[in-house]
RNA sequence: GGCGCGGUAGCCAAGUGGUAAGGCAGAGGUCUGCAAAACCUUUAUUCGGGGGUUCGAUUCCCCCCCGCGCCUCCA
């Protein structure tokens, strides 16, 4: 079966193919940096990393852009509150998203992209609107004529046709002339931060910023688009009403929207006090990887709802695989070579891909790789696998990790290293010989307390880290 | 009201017109000095409820109930 995605502009499941080549041309709307990212946040670039990583498992090279919004509302809001500059209060939160993104092991997109370097962009983008008769000015600021893009609503599959203009808009504190006009340019207002540009003073509005850069760097027509799903409506159907409304061209071929996660069934909010950010949970003791493989794990088109069982059952989870890993690397085999394994590991390995090519279903490719752990470990425990397979085995395992990415511990600060570890284990070793059980026991506890884990096999003692 | 998503064991969750993957948790067992790891057995006669189509439906159709999201800013 081939590669295929759950396009939301067609509301069906589609084989995917990138339009030119062999470069998938992606976007995706990247975070507005007025605070620390949260959990919910991370689910929506969890995804699209998943999607990175399976594509280029697919043969595929990456363009993917993702924009950092650094100009916006609640950053001038928040900014003035904060009594600094936009840039000095934008920069903690870009530098803190990119920490984070990365302690997630999120791949870097190919370009990431500020919205305050790229108003000329924007500035034109609104002009070539302006041009084609798809704007008008009202009060200094620049606004889009929905009524001039018939196509509105498509990807939302939301009927505008009722909202019409003459329809009472609400007490906005600006002068639309239809509710679904939205505004392209902002003047300039007394305090704020602005442009001096050939369409007035002011700044860009939200929606704009995302169609300009996606196709400064990406051309007209977008192999993929990603987001959340509140982003559906309206900024990704005005995105394509700005880019369609200037190139007559299908802005994005495939558009691919994330599910929110919840909180312990209910949405995130400041008045419940169920924000959780990476930090958060760092302090908590948990994992970053164990972040990840919950977001990972749950398909992206389904709603996840987050709670620390959750997270600790992930944790969990993680300490199989890499316990499997951990024998595979170090157990003895017995020589030879089982044929039977063999097309063994290949099912699984077809099975995962075909999971991962249905719309990314990584619930169902995590089911295979847990399936092929327990067949595998019952013939290592039959001592039926022998080392001509342990080649084999690693290779799908490693397959599994170029794309959830959660094997590797992530580095303690502290603690002891390798050779202080070993000598201790010599100790208890000898300790264990001599049935001082008290002492060799103390000694594993202390190691326990260091995080490192003993364990004692037929060939000796192994250990691993927490 | 409009649009959309979902309701599968204690929790998370896959899935197909042919009789329920996987993970976590629980119980019992094997192994072990004890652990750990691993394995075995066990945990949904049943997939929100009711109709219908069918030889057969969790999977298709209809109705209903429940939860959630978007329709204003929001990942």
């Amino acid at each position: 079966m081939s590669l295929r995605f759950y396009n939301t502009l067609t509301q069906q499941l589609e084989e995917f193919k990138p339009l030119h080549d062999n470069v998938v041309r992606m976007y995706t709307c990247g975070p507005t940096v007025y605070n620390y990212a949260h959990i919910g946040n991370f689910r929506s670039f969890v995804f699209p990393d998943i999607l990175r990583r399976w594509l280029r498992a697919r043969g595929y090279t990456l363009d993917h852009v993702m924009n950092i919004t650094d100009i916006e509302d609640k950053i001038i809001r928040d900014s003035k509150a904060a009594g600094k500059s936009i840039d000095e209060f934008t920069s903690v939160y870009t530098t803190a998203f990119l920490e984070d993104t990365a302690t997630l092991r999120l791949e870097r997109p190919e370009r990431i992209v500020p919205a305050t370097q790229h108003i000329p962009e924007m500035v034109e983008a609104v002009q070539h609107l302006t041009e084609r008769g798809h704007t008008y000015v009202s009060d200094g600021s620049v606004y889009y004529r929905i009524s001039t893009f018939p196509e509105y609503g498509k990807l939302s599959h939301n009927d505008f046709s009722g909202i019409r203009a003459g329809a009472r808009v609400d007490v906005d504190e600006y002068d639309k002339d239809d509710a679904r006009d939205f505004v392209l340019w902002k003047a300039a207002k007394e305090g704020e931060p602005a442009w001096d540009t050939p369409i007035g003073k002011g700044r860009p509005g939200w929606h704009i910023e995302c169609s300009a850069m996606a196709m400064k760097y990406l051309g007209d027509t977008l192999d993929i688009h990603t987001g959340g799903v509140d982003l559906t409506f309206p900024h990704h159907e005005n995105e394509i009403a700005q880019a369609e409304g200037i190139t007559g061209k299908q802005f994005v071929r495939f558009w691919l929207h994330a599910e929110h996660l919840s909180v312990d069934s209910q949405k995130m909010s400041k008045s419940l006090g169920n924000i959780y950010t990476l930090r958060d949970l760092k302090e908590r003791g948990f994992a970053p990887e164990a972040l990840r493989y919950l977001l990972a794990s749950v398909p992206y088109r389904k709603k996840l709802n987050f709670t620390f069982d959750g997270l600790k059952a992930a944790a969990t989870s993680i300490e199989r695989l890499r316990n499997y890993k951990l024998r595979m690397e170090t157990d003895k085999f017995p020589d030879g070579t089982n044929a039977e394994l063999i097309s063994r590991t290949q099912a699984a390995r077809a099975a995962f891909d075909a999971a991962l090519d249905d719309d990314l279903n990584t619930a169902g490719a995590l089911g295979t790789v847990f399936e092929y752990i327990r067949d595998t470990n019952t013939a290592m425990d039959a001592g039926q696998f022998p080392a001509g397979n342990v080649t084999d085995a690693l290779e799908f395992l490693d397959r599994f990790d170029s794309v959830f990415d959660v094997l590797k511990p992530s580095a303690r600060i502290g603690g002891l290293s390798d050779s202080e570890v070993d000598a201790l284990i010599v100790e208890r070793t000898a300790a264990k010989k001599s049935r001082n059980f008290g002492r060799s026991d103390e000694i594993r506890a202390e190691l326990a307390a260091q995080g490192v884990i003993l364990e004692d096999t037929k060939e000796g003692v192994r250990w691993k880290r927490s």
